[in-house]
DNA sequence: CTGTTAGCGCCTTCAT
DNA sequence: ATGAAGGCGCTAACAG
């Protein structure tokens, strides 16, 4: 591997000059600068960037955290990420999560390290304090995902009132019967989403029923296995609002077998806008994220923050629910 | 941020010695060894990786290259990734490509540059020259993707004989009619599979009719355009195999959207076994690929070369056919 | 068992 | 416009 040296004594110049021409100092003559490209091209130089970010203590590389890559929501935010992240010259890498607590902290170390000059998480799986502890030192920052009791800034909708929203969605429609699908956790998005759904009910005054509310871990097996549940009752409900898209269509699959006909004797709303339900047929209801905005907007406070140092504070995008067959 | 000089300092040992214990050397008296633990606690001090590489030129971390993030199935294969990275010390790192060769390129200057040991890549925007150039001096492998002409490695499943395999199970059940959804690439595994298709046919003695062969983007909408296509003909393919799941699922949904029965008057045969291909009413057939196995495969012969230089070569492993309702 | 020292490849004053 | 030299934080001989 050539270096900055090997480039130097090859063009008889001074290893300062040659860091000149490729950081694109001005104070270069024309002629040497040229002399010095040529030698790079003849010697197929490429700058050590390790070397490069250990002198100047920067990468220009965020870190973005994903729990699983199947989850087909992210991809757009991701998009929205890069798009920031390239105006500034940063690049983004990803690392899979699968929502292990010992993956994060090892991303988050990375970053400790100084591998990356910031991350964004879109999984959540440590404890506060040991995220306030990095907060305080490194520029971090959560996305559609966050943690309890930490002062972590948070980009996403307002959970919270879209889960209200999708179920004032069916009270409007006369129904009674709502039902719920999220998940055991007690925080995160998905115990705010419960909490709008509670919300809307008592503002309808309509009594819960734990018959009722279902809960699995997103996917579509526990969508099925929720699908089930509501089959077995004496009274089916006439609506479900899933905080999941995979959790919906399953219970939807499951209906559907039972010969239950759906958009008519059953309504389902999902969460997430994902591909599926677009294409299943049924098509299915859904919360819809702006996915761009978000990622764009992470990442804009983020770099923000590693260039200025400025503070960031959460921001709640808007929802809007997309009504299809289902 | 405290360096291991400040470290070293604070407890009154030299550099070397905390060098020593960070790097579990068995050299160090545990008294000693016990004093610098806890200054390094005490100082919050953590290592700082860009240094470490630096010196040792090594950096640990493995770049993937993934055309986008909502193909399905890249998941399995990454946890194989993972798993054998992971056995040797090794972290990923993801980087979406967009199928953009500038994006690639950028991601292969990284590794030049020094930021990662070595790179797979699932996406394949360059050309041969260039990626040859690179194999030469840096280790590199494909995976379930390729580029033609080029020295590099792949990992993957023989497409050739899938698409074969693919046809042929439709041949044996007597039918005659049956199209071919892929795309106009010259080359990859789309291309493979198109002459797997072809040679099944003429091996079978059954003309080609280019009215069966459509040309799409692996996309659930070019799967629409191509039931539109089929429902057009004189006489519809009795069956089709499509090189993709979401371009079989569009296609399936086109056609039972027009009164086609499923399984019994068309049936449909999809590519990669991912999930929506199992849950999809009808659920589809496919052709499932070992995906845990490809992925587990490339990064084992990508690590054995970095770490002992020794030579890569191209693998095929085996595929097989899922019978579904479709 | 521990310390000293010489770089890894690069950028950045400070001279000239 | 260019060069010399110091140092970023760390590891790895080499001494002792």
């Amino acid at each position: 591997m050539a270096t900055i040296k090997d480039v130097s004594k090859f063009c008889g110049v001074s290893v300062a000059t040659v860091s000149r021409v490729i950081n694109r100092d001005a104070n270069v003559r024309e002629s040497t600068r040229r002399k010095v490209l040529e030698a790079i091209d003849e010697l197929h130089y490429v700058p050590n960037a390790i070397a490069k970010n250990l002198r100047t203590d920067k990468t220009k590389r965020i870190l973005v955290l994903l729990a699983g890559i199947s989850n087909q929501f992210y991809s757009k935010v991701l998009v929205g990420m890069e798009r920031r992240a390239e105006e500034d010259g940063y690049r983004t890498a990803i690392a899979i999560t699968h929502n292990n607590a010992d993956i994060e902290r090892q991303c988050f170390e990375n970053l400790k390290m100084h591998f990356y000059d910031g991350v964004v998480s879109l999984s959540s799986a440590l404890d506060s304090e040991y995220l306030n502890d990095i907060y305080d030192h490194f520029p971090i920052a959560f996305c559609s995902e966050y943690v309890e009791n930490t002062k972590i800034p948070y980009i996403g909708v307002d959970n919270e009132k879209a889960g209200y929203d999708a179920t004032k969605f069916y009270i409007d429609q006369g129904f009674t019967k709502i039902a719920f699908i999220g998940t055991k956790l007690k925080y995160g998005s998905a115990a705010e989403r419960e909490l709008g759904y509670k919300k809307a009910l008592s503002d309808a005054e309509i009594p819960e029923n734990k018959d009722y509310i279902f809960y699995g871990n997103y996917s579509f097996d526990a969508g099925e296995t929720a699908g089930r549940h509501f089959l077995s009752l004496p009274k089916m409900p006439q609506a479900i609002f899933s905080i999941s898209d995979a959790m919906a269509i399953g219970a939807m699959r499951e209906l559907i077998k039972n010969g239950i006909k759906i958009g008519k004797e059953v309504h389902i709303c999902g969460f997430d806008n994902t591909k599926i339900s677009e294409v299943y047929m049924p098509s299915l209801t859904t919360v819809s994220q702006p996915r761009f905005e978000i990622g764009y907007t992470v990442m804009d406070r983020l770099i923000r923050r590693i260039e200025t140092g400025g503070k960031m504070e959460t921001i709640k995008l808007t929802h809007k629910i997309i009504v299809r067959e289902s």
